[in-house]
DNA sequence: AGGATGTTGTGCTTATTTTCCCAATATGAC
DNA sequence: GTCATATTGGGAAAATAAGCACAACATCCT
């Protein structure tokens, strides 16, 4: 199933193509180089062709990319040629940014509901929508057949809710919370934790204040 | 200056090891082995003892690592066994939902301003701030010798905004805007992008609605 | 005391990823 | 038409990262 063919650090690079094409794009840039591309992203111009070389032949020798129809094609690649449903799960601070994200309907996402166990929360207005009780996230995911989800509550309810999402049929998941979900190898996972982006970037900081 | 004995990417690691070690930790356990962490963060166990052995011996043959000792090194080795003034620059919904978290004071960083240039912000209370005239932002920096900043500005202000940080004497950003900065080589910069983790989750997402 | 079991640190091997390089092709100037 | 310049795609090499396997040591049980 998975195309072990195409290597997952290359998979992660193609939004960043895709972010930077769209936004070329809305300056009014018809054609790019693997070159400029790559200064843009300050990666090497080799890797971006490999990388674009293992799903077609997307340019032209001597000229370089077509914007919209390398935006086309990445967008075809990435399943993002469809707006995928997404719920959120958890109704905090965290929840209540994403809710009134604009960013994602733009890039082939849309959030579909979220839900908290809060009865505080629970009926609440957030952004477009009504908090629900997360006890009915399953049914819902189920009768929507809902494949993507959102997990921003604590991390202590982390394992669990996420179990009840992928049982739910949820499969893929952005885990805000920090910690590393166990979940069965056909389910997605990926991970935001600013402490750690943080901490990575302190190591190179001097020690001196 | 920067130890280019060790790779990037284990320093990468080293922040989700220390993670979970506190995790443990908060649940009493005092000794653990390589097998047992790489089982929680599903990686090779090799691994995490080559990643650990390029800064010292830590372990114990035949027992395994010591939970307080590992922290207090991984702590040390990163530069979090201190804590680190930050600020945030744009107090909109993200730059809200970072400032009431409390994850950052325990693990090493701890908000110490937040900034903005909308006049309808400027001077409103969020959490225990009240917003600051980004104006005021590099003189701040400056005079408390701030070096680390989070950046939660919209994207088309988060080149110039980062330019500005820097030249007050920001070193490292953590950058929210969907956006690749460029800035001088000695600024550490790490992004977050949730629609980048979306779209790379999506590729391994099946078509079918 | 000795054997069974468990674990680290690391030399070496294997796998993966990045980069180099160039034939092939496109465009524009004259 | 020819030449100068620009650029891709991909084979091959180089660089980087991951994993295996084992000597050395620790603990526990009898
Ligand atoms: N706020 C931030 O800037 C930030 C930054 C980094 C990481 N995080 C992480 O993101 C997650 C959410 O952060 P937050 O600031 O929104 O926290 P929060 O406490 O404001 O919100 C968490 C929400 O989850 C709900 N919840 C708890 N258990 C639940 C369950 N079993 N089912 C459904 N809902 C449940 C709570 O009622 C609450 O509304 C946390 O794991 C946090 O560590 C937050
Ligand atoms: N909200 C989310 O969940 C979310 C998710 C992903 C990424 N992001 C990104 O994070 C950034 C912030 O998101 P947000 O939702 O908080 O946006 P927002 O529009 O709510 O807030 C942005 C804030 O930045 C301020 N600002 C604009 N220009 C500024 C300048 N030059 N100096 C100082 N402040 C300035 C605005 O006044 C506003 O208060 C954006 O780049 C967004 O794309 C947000």
């Amino acid at each position: 199933m998975t195309d072990k063919q195409v290597p997952d650090v290359v998979v992660g690079r193609l939004p960043l193509y895709l972010r930077t094409l769209k936004q070329l794009q809305t300056e009014g840039r018809r054609v790019i180089s693997s070159a400029q591309l790559a200064k843009l992203l300050h990666l090497n111009p080799a890797q971006i062709r490999k990388d674009l070389s293992m799903f077609g032949e997307f340019g032209r020798q001597g000229v370089g990319y077509t914007i919209p129809d390398l935006i086309a094609q990445l967008e075809r690649i990435l399943h993002v040629d469809r707006t995928w449903e997404m719920i959120v799960v958890g109704a905090g601070a965290l929840g209540q940014a994403l809710v009134n994200y604009p960013g994602f309907e733009i890039n082939g996402f849309r959030i579909a509901a979220i839900y908290d166990n809060d009865p505080a929360k629970i009926g609440k207005p957030i952004g477009r929508f009504i908090v629900r009780d997360v006890q009915y996230m399953p049914e819902d995911v189920r009768s929507h057949g809902w494949r993507i989800g959102i997990l921003a509550v604590p991390e202590a309810a982390a394992q669990a809710v996420a179990e009840q999402m992928v049982s739910a049929g949820i499969r893929a998941i952005l885990c805000y919370a920090p910690t590393v979900l166990t979940l069965p190898g056909n389910v997605q996972v990926q991970y935001i934790d600013p402490i750690v982006h943080l901490q990575h970037m302190a190591f190179y900081l001097e020690e001196t204040d």
